[in-house]
DNA sequence: TCCCAGGTAGATC
DNA sequence: GATCTACATGGG
């Protein structure tokens, strides 16, 4: 399929996702959503290999995103703050995927205190060792069933270290909550819900509702953004808290998508 | 050896 | 309230 303001590498190389592996250049194959994709971009084609007509309407465009219009929300962002555009420019290809709720919970989990190649391991060695073969023999992340019969020596095993008894509270949780009844959730309900996890701060909760429950506003505070967020606009060292409703304030309901372009613009230039 | 990584909970002031 | 620290693991 035709597609524009769209970048494979870019989308899943930006450190929202961790479940994917490079074939060669802008050609991926992506685990998500209980299915192996193999996936492949020329200039503006997009090629969907091994999936159905079905597959791609229902859960692929909607997993990219591509159904939403990237340039209105960019130009809003600029029109909100000019200083974004030469960083936008350089990121232009990126869109924020709406991905599983409960691997897009327990990924981020882990990822505290990691860098992005030893999540992507652990998330790896997760799926090989307790989720489903699926297609291109590629494990896929474990259901919520077979993450259930899981324990915390399992994921301490997996390397997972003081996380793992987080995991276990996450997946008792999950237990209890779906993705949809949290999506019915005003932003403040559901942020409250997930940090009633323990094990789940502001910024998990921040990245799980922005990468898959649909909560474009929200506006995760990492090193990387505190960093860059503090060069740009506080010249001094801020509290993450600070940041976030500053963030809020200047950007609004595209906080999201500000977030992850100055995100891999921080990652780059270092 | 020391420092850092898409942080958080619990203790302490 | 705002700050300090332990927490597992691996890589530079």
């Amino acid at each position: 399929m035709k597609i524009t303001d769209f970048d494979l590498a870019q989308t899943l190389e930006c450190g929202q996702c961790f479940n994917f592996e490079k074939i060669s250049d802008n050609e991926y194959v992506v685990a998500a959503m209980g299915r192996v994709l193999h996936v492949k971009q020329e200039g503006s084609d997009l090629s969907f290999l091994n999936a159905s007509e079905e597959d791609i309407r229902n859960i692929w465009v909607p997993y990219f995103d591509l159904d939403r219009d990237y340039s209105e929300i960019k130009n809003e962002l600029v029109k909100a703050e000019p200083r974004l555009k030469p960083i936008i420019e350089k990121c232009s290809g990126i869109r924020i995927l709406n991905q599983d709720f409960t691997e897009t919970l327990i990924s981020f989990i882990i990822s505290q205190n990691k860098n992005i190649p030893q999540i992507k391991k652990i998330v790896r060695a997760i799926c090989d060792g307790f989720g489903r073969e699926a297609e291109m023999e590629y494990h896929v992340f474990p259901s919520l069933c077979e993450l259930a019969n899981m324990t915390e020596q399992d994921f301490r095993d997996l390397k997972t270290g003081f996380r793992a008894p987080y995991i276990m509270n996450a997946i008792e949780f999950l237990k209890k909550t779906d993705g949809e009844s949290m999506k019915a959730m005003t932003f403040a309900q559901a942020k409250e819900a997930l940090t009633s996890i323990k094990g789940v701060g502001d910024k998990v909760a921040n990245c799980v509702l922005l990468f898959s429950l649909g909560f474009r506003s929200a506006f995760p505070v990492d090193v990387w953004i505190k960093r860059i967020m503090e060069e740009m606009y506080f010249g001094c060292d801020t509290p993450k808290k600070e940041i976030e409703s500053f963030a809020a304030e200047r950007f609004g309901k595209w906080g999201g998508y500000a977030q992850q372009y100055l995100f891999m613009y921080a990652r780059e230039k270092s």
